[in-house]
DNA sequence: TTGTAGGCGTTATCAG
DNA sequence: CTGATAACGCCTACAA
């Protein structure tokens, strides 16, 4: 028991080649190029941070030195006296939700290409832990997005007086936001659905706290009664394909004879809960969704639905926040994209009922 | 001339509240902390991490200090005397697939439940992208998620030397990996084709650098050995829905009465453009697609499908992963997950055809 | 149990 | 243009 057994195994030490001694230590510092390059650490820090803070002699020596001993920067050391991090927080309602696919891949696709990296989150649909996940990711990212979010105005501009926030599908009182326009796609929508003699049209919303939801319905009504169409509005719906599927029965009840629903996920289970109880879509009811996601095209018949260009909304969040946190002061505060109505074979003519 | 104005101003400092002098400092350090509870700052440091180093009463009197001061860690200043970031990365092969999506999903997920951050990348299916993002990844965060790697097994293994890797889609010798072994649901989607009187399977394959596509294509040949059936293999194909298009004619041409696709996306597209042809499907051809992913029984018929449950593949790995972290050594080096056959409408037998 | 002192890898502020 | 030297905020022996 006193012995230790000395050696557990007693292979030689594979590739013990004594000229690389410091070569292949595990994280070379500035120090070891300094070294190396036989300057002060310092001047390494400024050849490889700043662009021409060094003569170019000493810089092509030092670059040398750091290719040779395969030197990478230490970003958290770097974060520490500058506070930044290069790094930039997206965090979405729900990750289980397709909408956001395409949100988190434009933003993550555009953080990339200016050399910035993602941290995803997502809040659950809970606004208090949204808060405290904000929170707890602004000690760590440079700047945020917030895609959907649920907590009060008020907690949001909190974040945002701390660092660079980009508000998507919300619009936040001084704070950038970038949201779609709803009333030209709906409008295009519901113009549509009136052209094709549609008299009733039922919207089923989607959560109480969703801003988007909100505008969303509002277009519809005023887009409705513009076109001269009664719209009516059913109950909040859990914004998935069971919520749609549980809807059915409801919007049946509504004896309207389109539907509009507050995303596509709604849609496509009211789609499929129509379908099997034997109606048939478009003949007795149409159906036009929000969003436009992946694989909207795919039902039988393929959904109408309002495209909301997600990836573009990701990718301009990020531009945006990324402005911001290179340029000081960007006037821009409120940046709309377009929607626009998608037309495909979920929505048609009303045919005679009886 | 000789007496300066006193006073530019007479106005009293608006809100100048003489006690909350140091309370509302932007970022409240332990040496904070320190002070207004009269300890010394590696005490607080003691405090709020560590768990009984310290005495239950000066406990107390930190934490209130904390509180008080709306103290929050600053975790890259925790970060680099530890090098423990509570961070991980996920390396996706490319964030467009949503093969992906329930990657990420079951990643970002079962990191937060254990406190941990994902950050997200993507390679673009190129394994000199994903070398370099791994790399830079390497220095921020404590293990490393890889989805269905381009880079070599070498690159990898060097990559896991580092920091704990682990792997998903993909067997590399000496890291962890989790895989979804295909055995089980290829043979039982074989099984079901030759039991509906197929008697030739064409094979449309994804990229050429892919494992996963080897490794099913190897379980077809196996199980149509088995069952007696006759397996064809097409060119690699772009395993999009596009690609599914694309490859209709040759599938067409191959002769055969089942395809099985690399993956889902295909199988759709090529489900589309059959259709759009006037192929009636599966009556005329059947078609298995893999992973049923989100969308897969949204066709019509929808898709039969080998399930792999990649939310679990993301959740497994995390796990996986954050046991690295957390325990010194783990034996286990593969973890299998169960691929099922998913019977839907797209498959079924096949009718004579003249 | 608590205090002291040094260090983690960079950047930043001064001199020189 | 370059070299010292002090932060940045926290952790961790080691000593008291």
């Amino acid at each position: 028991m006193s012995e230790p057994s000395p050696h557990e195994s007693d292979v030689p030490e594979p590739h013990s080649s004594i000229k690389r001694l410091r070569v292949d230590k595990a994280n070379p510092t500035i120090y070891d190029i300094a070294r190396v390059a036989g300057v002060n650490p310092s001047t390494v820090s400024r050849a490889l941070s700043k662009p021409g803070r060094v003569s170019a002699k000493t810089l092509k020596i030092i670059e040398d030195a750091a290719a040779e001993l395969n030197y990478q920067v230490n970003p958290i050391a770097r974060a520490l006296p500058t506070g930044r991090t290069n790094t930039f927080g997206l965090i979405v309602a729900d990750i289980t939700n397709p909408t956001f696919f395409d949100i988190i891949r434009g933003a993550q696709t555009t953080g990339t290409l200016r050399d910035y990296t993602l941290v995803l989150a997502e809040s659950a649909e809970s606004a208090v832990t949204e808060l405290t996940t904000a929170r707890r990711m602004m000690t760590t990212v440079d700047g945020l997005i917030l895609a959907s979010p649920r907590m009060d105005d008020h907690d949001i501009r909190a974040l945002a007086q701390d660092k660079p926030v980009v508000v998507i599908n919300r619009e936040v009182e001084g704070v950038s936001c970038v949201i779609p326009d709803v009333a030209k796609g709906i409008s295009e929508a519901v113009r549509s659905l009136a052209g094709n003699g549609h008299k009733r049209i039922v919207f089923v919303p989607g959560p109480p706290q969703s801003w988007m939801s909100a505008r969303r319905w509002d277009a519809v009504q005023s887009a409705c009664e513009w076109s001269r169409v009664e719209a009516v509005r059913l109950e909040s719906a859990k914004p998935t394909v069971d919520g749609g599927r549980r809807v059915a029965r409801a919007v049946l009840a509504s004896g309207a004879t389109a539907v509009m629903t507050y995303n596509d996920l709604l849609a496509i289970g009211l789609l499929q809960e129509l379908q099997a109880g034997g109606i048939s879509v478009p003949d007795e009811i149409s159906i036009v969704g929000f969003d436009d996601i992946f694989g909207a095209d795919f039902t039988t018949p393929p959904l109408t639905t309002v495209r909301s260009p997600l990836g573009e909304c990701g990718a301009a969040a990020a531009t945006r926040l990324l402005d911001l946190l290179t340029d000081a002061g960007s006037p821009i505060e409120i940046m709309q994209v377009e929607t626009e109505l998608v037309l495909r074979g979920s929505s048609g003519k009303v045919l005679a009922k009886s």
